[in-house]
DNA sequence: AACTTATTGTCTCATTTTGTGACAATAATA
DNA sequence: TATTATTGTCACAAAATGAGACAATAAGTT
């Protein structure tokens, strides 16, 4: 065994690794389930830690290439709609100990040793819009599980991470009239009550049925198409697609 | 003289340097000078390339405290409005050919010699909106001119710094009615039309006066003064401040 | 001093948008 | 056949906005 034979496990330095120093993102994953928002929170092997999906930015990777790759991966899904909402640079989040701890116990470091993912980071924060049904998600090489919460019961998330789904949260809230926010989170055919529903679960609040539809219906970008009979013992409601 | 004694100019690594690798910002900052909506912009030494400001965070530095130091630098103010619009990412803007005119152009670089600078940058955006007549523009090291432009008449930028005006503009149209925009951009007591030309250069038309009179004061946000005389053939108007 | 000018503060009325409730239609269940 | 819950649609009230009118007035002009 030659002397160049000799190579450590793991890159311990961001250039052996290949990604970028000091530069993460951190996704926050929204689904809807027909009821309720909700987010995908990974939990880290052997402890208790909760957090957002992330990852890294390659040399020659440009940012948003990097978001859609960890998502593809997280998902298997192709064409994912995102928006980057806040990049995060406060000293409050450069918590070493952390870190250290999830990659100890995943065996991925050494006690003691150094390694670039202990220095500090600044992190993009993207969310995300996906189509509940046709995910899958899947756990990296860190974390044990993958699941879904709803926006309003999330674990104690790691970091800054509670601070990153609230701003997400917001700036979705922001962006509800200006952004088709429906048409990512809804299946291909939907009635409007789901449509209403997504509205209530992002904003929060209740809103009016009769305004509700009168609103969206003036917008002219929707389709109409024959009933769907639900078994419900009620009229049966129409669907609707979103025009292209 | 000792070996130790003998030290490059110029600190050539980002560790060298004390700051962050791959990390900068940009900032737009405002100003209103009672008809149009300027953009402070430098311009380099001995070279045609104008630029937004920007900098660099240092190792134990947050990012928004990086960005006030920076505008406090150039501005010598203390306390100014600072919004973060977006974070640049793509591969497009790495282009080491540009930095490296503008160092060789200033001293700041032997031709062929290595530099942190001359690395890829992510660069965060930061839009700042701050009082025309109580700034006197500072240009920095390696830049000989400092100076405000008209939003819509600006001098090709470099690189993606014109899409960073671009969004940036985006950004405070779209907060306009959320952040109390005036407040940073007027002097103490302003005029109801001052106000309104704030809003016209921000959203680039033209506003009817009595709806937009009638929304800001049903706000409950502004204080009545004295009348202000101009000197002017007609009525004197009122002149108005902010409710803390 | 009287007239002119440009702008201001305030009203009024038409138009549009939104809030609120009502009601018949209807798919399944009892 | 009656009951139930929800849907699609309409009608009217209330609020917000668009559009214009007009008197008041500070200075300039004659």
């Amino acid at each position: 065994m030659t002397k160049r034979a000799i190579h450590k496990k793991y890159a311990n330095t961001a250039k052996e690794s290949g990604f970028l120093p000091h530069i993460a993102y951190d996704s926050v994953i929204f689904g809807f389930d027909g009821e309720t928002l909700k987010i995908l929170i990974l939990e880290y092997h052997n402890t208790k830690l909760f957090a957002l999906p992330g990852g890294f930015v390659k040399v020659h990777e440009s940012l948003n290439d990097a978001v859609r790759r960890g998502l593809h991966d997280r998902t298997g899904l192709e064409n994912i709609y995102l928006e980057q909402f806040h990049t995060f640079g406060s000293l409050e989040r450069f918590v070493p100990a952390t870190i250290e701890q999830i990659m100890l116990n995943n065996g991925h470091l050494n006690s003691g040793e150094e390694h670039w993912l202990l220095e500090r980071f600044i992190s993009v924060g993207y969310y995300a819009l996906i189509n509940f049904n046709e995910v899958n998600p899947q756990p990296d090489t860190l974390s044990d599980r993958c699941e879904w919460y709803p926006v309003n019961e999330l674990p104690p998330l790691m970091l800054d991470h509670h601070e990153m789904v609230q701003k997400a949260l917001q700036t979705l809230r922001d962006n509800i009239n200006k952004k088709l926010v429906g048409a990512n989170l809804l299946p291909e055919k939907f009635t409007m009550k789901q449509y209403q529903q997504v509205y209530e679960a992002i904003l929060g609040e209740k809103i009016r049925r009769t305004t509700f539809q009168r609103q969206i219906l003036g917008l002219d970008i929707l389709k109409r198409h024959e009933k769907q009979f639900l078994g419900k013992a009620h009229k049966a409601p129409f669907l609707y697609s979103f025009i292209k």
